[in-house]
DNA sequence: TAAAAAAGAATGAACGTTCATAAATTAGAT
DNA sequence: ATCTAATTTATGAACGTTCATTCTTTTTTA
């Protein structure tokens, strides 16, 4: 079946085509019209592949979500300490937005547009499950505050997001001492 | 000169309507047409006073930061001790993005979009000056940690953009607790 | 009555999306 | 294998809107 796998490398096309066009534009800038131009195809192919233009970006939040998180988890160790995994996946993350930052912007710009609906941002937030757990499992062992899931992730996570903004408009250099130091910052923030 | 004033009024009018819009569906969402109908003026009326829509946007940013700066620093004391100019400072922020709502929702998304150029942006950020010298004089006494600037902002202030966008989706209360909680995970983020 | 301010209509461009057709592929019959 | 008919897949043009902006005319002010 080669049809099968021109289809799915056509699908791929599109998607690869958004993010790079939303990286350099916004949202908005990616236009279904230069979408297809990129991905060489008619602005019409785009719609055997996708609903709308809300559903395209959809699904490419999810996957790149999902990438995201498998980047998180890759060396996931049930049996190591929580200090141990915290670290591990937090500097997975940290390497993840440092070498994929077009995707890592995109995920940026995806928690603020109107574009993805609440129920696929919850679908999305579900891949980080593993960190969400362990945040459970931190706090019973009284390694973490007791506080929401939500100040964790506001102190600990989400200002990887501002620093790596600020790297890309070249404001701010990211370099191994940065990158403890941040660690280090995001560490203090929720350790008890 | 009953004139001026009217002139002033329609502009205020104009920058209050894109703010309200704004809010309600993003920059893009702000259309010119809409803005003039909400402040109750032609299209055409907007040009009398701003050059473009860009201009429009920037114009209201720099008024909006401006007015959130003057917030954080409203009581602001240079004999007090730095932890207590850094917690007023703090509190006075979190005390503005919760009672102004739609200013603090449109500085978040000015943060992102490119309808903002780098020197306007650059322009916005000398209105916190006070903090950026604070931090200077902390780190000097040995109170804070011996990182960037950057550091300190993506930890102790940028959490806070994260928490109110929870807030104004119905996903995490900001009572007083909370807001002591993330005092406390903002300051042991950046203290030595 | 002259000048300034504001209006509404109009402009061309760009948007997401659809439609009627054309190309490419498949399936069946020879 | 080869031809043909049916079916899928893809297209470019076109649709109706909406956009930011401008032009000409009308209203208001001095």
């Amino acid at each position: 079946m080669a049809q099968l796998q021109k289809s799915i490398d056509k699908r791929t096309a599109l998607l690869k085509a958004t993010l790079t066009l939303v990286n350099n534009g916004g949202i908005q800038g990616a236009s279904m019209a230069k979408i297809a131009k990129i991905a060489a195809v008619s602005p019409a192919t785009i719609y055997l592949f996708f609903q709308s233009k809300q559903d395209l970006v959809s699904q490419l939040y999810l996957t790149v979500k999902s990438s995201f998180a498998e980047a998180a988890f890759s060396d996931y160790n049930l049996q190591e300490s929580v200090e141990v995994r915290f670290k591990k996946i937090w500097f997975n993350m940290a390497h993840y937005k440092l070498t994929h930052r077009e995707e890592a912007s995109f995920l940026s710009q995806c928690d603020n547009t109107p574009m993805i609906d609440e129920l696929t941002r919850q679908e999305g937030l579900e891949f980080l499950t593993p960190l969400f757990d362990l945040w459970v499992k931190g706090k019973e062992d009284c390694i973490f505050k007791d506080i929401s899931p939500y100040l964790m992730y506001a102190y600990s996570i989400y200002p990887m997001a501002f620093l790596m903004n600020m790297k890309n408009r070249g404001l701010c250099p990211l370099d191994e001492k940065t990158l403890q130091e941040s660690f280090q910052a995001a560490w203090d923030s929720i350790k008890v």
